[in-house]
RNA sequence: GGCGGCGUAGCCAAGUGGCAAGGCGAAGGUCUGCAAAACCUUUAUUCACGGGUUCGAUUCCCGUCGCCGCCUCCA
């Protein structure tokens, strides 16, 4: 049985999905104005290996991300470059995909543009309007929150203690035009050299929260299983989506509020200023791979800050290269006809092991190391040759098992070695049965620096890639 | 100022009121012509520090120090 923190609660709860079997689930995607960073990343490999384990659970899985394509530094930016909106936000639509897909992410099944439901953000302001949330002022729409009675309780939030030393922020111009500092905007009035929408409540652009109220909404209903982020989004927008959502249909917007919590880098939050920031390209630049990246961010349970260090990603490094090359030796094993006891047993209680840790809001720590101690006993039947053709097709799909939740073990495809390379590795193995060592080796430091690592183990010679 | 989280070996990190998972790194060994890979062994008498509760605390309570988050930019 699958629990989860959630944090409406405040507590670990059992997993129920509205409809048995399928689970519909929204999380807050990128701002699409720079390229996305590994703090982003840690949230969206996330919602990743959620969506991956609900499906392992054998729940059918609707999963919808928005992209937010307007807000203020967007407007900005655009305008630099004399871009429209869409001319702009495509671009860095196109890079976070690239980035999403390079890391292994599924894509979910239903990705929505803030822009691309303006309507539906209008028809819920009007609903709000109609059960008296709302107040104009200087052709802007606010949310009056004093008429939510609900609002503070995913964040709880203590607004009676916590305004007066506050940030200066609060106090600051843009908010002159509210009732109250804690109400917020839901549609914005026009502003000169501004892009806007022509509507009902007149020229002018979408508030922050009210696009994720109007596409979750749309695509899975008023009322919904799982709806994940990163922590720092539990306040405000996460409040606010559920004060527009719940004003407008009284109903509950939300089961289960699941989040991320933050990525530290080398012990420090992550900023341009001590050069410790890093988006996904930043590191892919610098040789490291993606599979690596991934194992990284997941390493961690998603509840606790997890420290990125580059000596933690060269690690990861090893850690996946161990894990592909296990996959490809087990493929490569020669076995006979037959099977052992010992192998179900180490499958049957590796995976419950795996499931019990996942279970436990997914614990993927727990779990991977699950997966390791497994793939550490399969390496020794496979050096003492013990393993039968029913063996290693169970190994292989129990691999594809934990693989289907965590995509670290990579692929088996085996290239072709060019011409070159196969007859130096030819040559070398005639010099190795002449006992001419010295030529064997002078082979074998050559392919070394071309990049190919040889094995000679009892079934022939072995080539990797470096 | 208000609210909350964390501090476990060189690094990352799980965990529980009863002798501290896992990965990376390091050292030794097995195998190998030598390597590589794999495997085996070692690597925290101790879980920031100081008190307290308890038969017993890393795990509960109090205090101190450090790091981090939220309090309308934020994953």
């Amino acid at each position: 049985m699958l629990k989860l923190y959630n944090t409406l609660t405040n507590q670990v709860e059992e997993f129920k999905p509205i409809e048995e079997n399928k689970v519909r689930v929204y999380v807050c995607g990128p701002t699409v104005h720079d390229f996305a960073h590994i703090g982003n990343f840690r949230t969206f490999l996330f919602a990743d290996l959620l969506r991956r384990y609900l499906k392992f659970k054998g729940y059918q899985v609707h999963h919808v991300m928005n992209i937010t394509d307007v807000d203020d530094k967007i407007i900005r930016k655009s305008v630099e470059k004399g871009q429209t909106l869409r001319e702009y936000t495509q671009i860095y639509t196109d890079y976070f995909f690239e980035d999403f897909d390079a890391l292994g992410a599924e894509r979910p099944e239903e990705i929505l543009r803030a822009t691309d439901h303006i309507p539906e953000m209008i028809e819920i302001i009007k609903r709000l309007s109609a059960n008296g949330h709302t107040y104009q002022s200087d052709g802007s729409t606010y949310y009056r929150i004093n008429t939510f009675t609900g609002y503070g309780k995913l964040s709880k939030m203590n607004f009676e203690g916590n305004v007066t030393g506050a940030s200066e922020r609060v106090d600051s111009d843009e908010y002159e035009a509210k009732e109250n500092a804690r109400d917020f905007v839901l549609w914005k009035a026009v502003k000169p050299g501004e892009p806007f929408w022509e509507t009902d409540l007149g020229q002018g652009r979408p508030g922050w929260h009210i696009e994720c109220s109007a596409m979750s909404m749309k695509a899975l209903g008023e009322t919904f299983d799982i709806h994940a982020g990163g922590i720092d989004l539990v306040f405000p927008h996460h409040e606010n989506e559920i004060a527009q959502s719940e004003g407008a249909t009284g109903k509950p917007f939300v089961h289960y509020w699941v989040h991320a919590e933050f990525l530290m880098v080398e012990g420090q939050k992550m900023s341009k200023s001590l050069g410790n920031f890093f988006t996904f390209r930043d590191l892919v630049e610098k040789g490291y791979t993606p599979r690596a990246i991934r194992y990284l961010l997941l390493s961690a349970p998603h509840h606790k800050q997890l420290n990125f260090t580059l000596e933690g990603l060269r690690g990861a490094e090893s850690t996946v290269a161990r894990l592909n090359d296990f996959k490809l030796r087990l493929n490569e094993a020669a076995v006979e006809d037959g099977e052992t006891p010992a192998t179900a047993e180490l499958i049957a209680r590796s995976l419950k092991r795996f499931e019990d840790a996942m279970d436990d809001d997914l614990n993927t720590a727990e779990a991977l190391a699950a997966v390791h101690d497994f793939v550490r006993e399969t390496n020794s039947a496979l050096a003492q040759g013990s393993l039968k053709a029913d063996d290693k097709k169970a190994l292989l799909a129990a691999v594809d098992r934990f693989d289907s939740v965590f995509s670290i073990f990579g692929e088996v495809k085996k290239e072709m070695l060019d011409s070159e390379i196969q007859a130096l590795i030819d040559e070398r193995q005639a010099a190795r049965k002449a006992k001419n060592f010295a030529r064997s080796d002078e082979i074998r430091n050559q392919l070394t620096e071309m990049g190919i690592i040889l094995e000679d183990t009892k079934d022939g010679v072995r080539w990797r890639r470096k």
